[in-house]
DNA sequence: TCATTTTCTTAAGCTAATCTTAAGCAGGCA
DNA sequence: TGCCTGCTTAAGATTAGCTTAAGAAAATGA
């Protein structure tokens, strides 16, 4: 699941950063108006959630917000705003939000809006799992045969891709977007090298992969295996 | 609510009963260790909460409580004990008591504490464990192998946290905003500061940390250990 | 109240896990 | 065969977490 997150206190932003992305989302910052639109409009089809400050320099939240809506009528926004007037949460909800938040709020809660929102989208899944392997992303815990298996935290988000995805062919383009970042070089490696790392600890020996190669485009988990 | 008191002392078993019956709790006395043992299992799901004198003829409160135990892991156990070391009390926890009061104790005391415990007694948990360590938030009390350790509070408050979510993996994030209340300081590392005292106090040398730590997410308290 | 002790927080240097890059290799496919 | 894609490995860069120490804050006790 990525996130835009659009604010320009980097204290503020950097602690909800950290906190999203322990949780196992990817989260993209932008630090003022204008970097919160283009980032926002450019890849409007990338971002599953929007976290929009209600002040930001240059253009306001309210603004991306509209423009958003422009575009997508459905994907969540959620306002996160010092204001904390009645008339100023309406008229934020006017322009198209889902939600807000009046600062300072505890993390949790954000947490909670999030997955509230996320749910009515997505239904929320915690349990991904092959016949061997189940990962439990509330946990954060991946275990083989019953046995619990360390991962590391790309290791992790890559195999709860290919997980999410079970069945359908991920391509190496939209992996790479999704794990690492939307401006990532394409032309990397490093899928092959976690992929390699994921074979390594979750394979059975003398068995087939449970990843299989797709040449020309990309990686699939089997519904069986 | 019923009320088992295991008391040989008949003139202390009498002043109790006749005191908690003014307040409205039905009482039964058994006046030894094997009445006691036998009423307490014949009818355990009968009593509210247990008073257990230290010191009986025959079978010793401590091994009522450990049976009682067996039978029903949250139901309120006091122990009523002239002994006075630490030692003695610390054992009696250990053996899964929730409190204890040295005699000669004033009956308001008495009662204070079994309405504390009645008041927790829905659902709340009190004592969280592992194989080794035991933390009673009743009495504010960690052992480890029985033997009674000293935590400040913040480490006491970040070790019940731990235990509470015993097998889960706890994100930073979260800890902070527990613990600490912290809501937009990422850049702390008291964190790691706390885990390390814990580790120091607690840990068994030359053997794994009981906290394992999980690289970009948090700590883990694993099931076993 | 002030002094002393304990506890909490911050910061900095260090260590080790993790991530990334790159290069050589293997095998599929025209 | 020769090219291309992906596999594998290893080395270097990066970053998260560990450890320590010192100062700040809070609790304790005269």
């Amino acid at each position: 699941m990525r996130i835009l997150l659009a604010e320009d206190e980097t204290a503020i932003a950097g602690f909800i950063k950290d906190g999203l992305e322990e949780e196992g989302f990817s989260v993209d910052v932008a630090s003022n108006g204008r970097q919160g639109l283009e980032m926002a409009i450019d890849n409007i089809t990338e971002y599953d959630i929007f976290l929009l400050d209600w002040m930001l320099p240059g253009i306001s939240g309210i603004e991306i917000c509209r423009s958003i809506r422009k575009e997508n009528k459905t994907v969540p926004i959620i306002f996160l705003t010092a204001k904390d007037t009645v008339d100023d949460t309406v008229f934020g909800l006017e322009a198209g939000a889902n939600d807000y938040l009046k600062k300072p709020f505890a993390f949790e809660e954000l947490l909670a809006r999030i997955k509230v929102l996320l749910r009515s989208k997505a239904g929320e899944q915690t349990i991904f799992e092959t016949e061997q392997i189940q990962l439990n992303t509330e946990v954060h815990l991946v275990t083989k045969n019953g046995k619990p298996v360390d991962l590391t935290q790309k290791e992790f988000a890559l195999l709860e891709y290919l997980l999410r995805n079970k069945g359908k062919v991920c391509r190496r383009t939209r992996i790479i977007e999704k794990i690492w970042d939307v401006h990532f070089d394409k032309d990397t490696s490093v899928i092959d090298v976690f992929i390699n790392a994921l074979r390594k600890k979750l394979d059975t020996q003398g068995t087939e992969s449970f990843i299989q190669t797709v040449r020309g485009v990309g990686y699939r988990v089997n519904d069986h295996s």
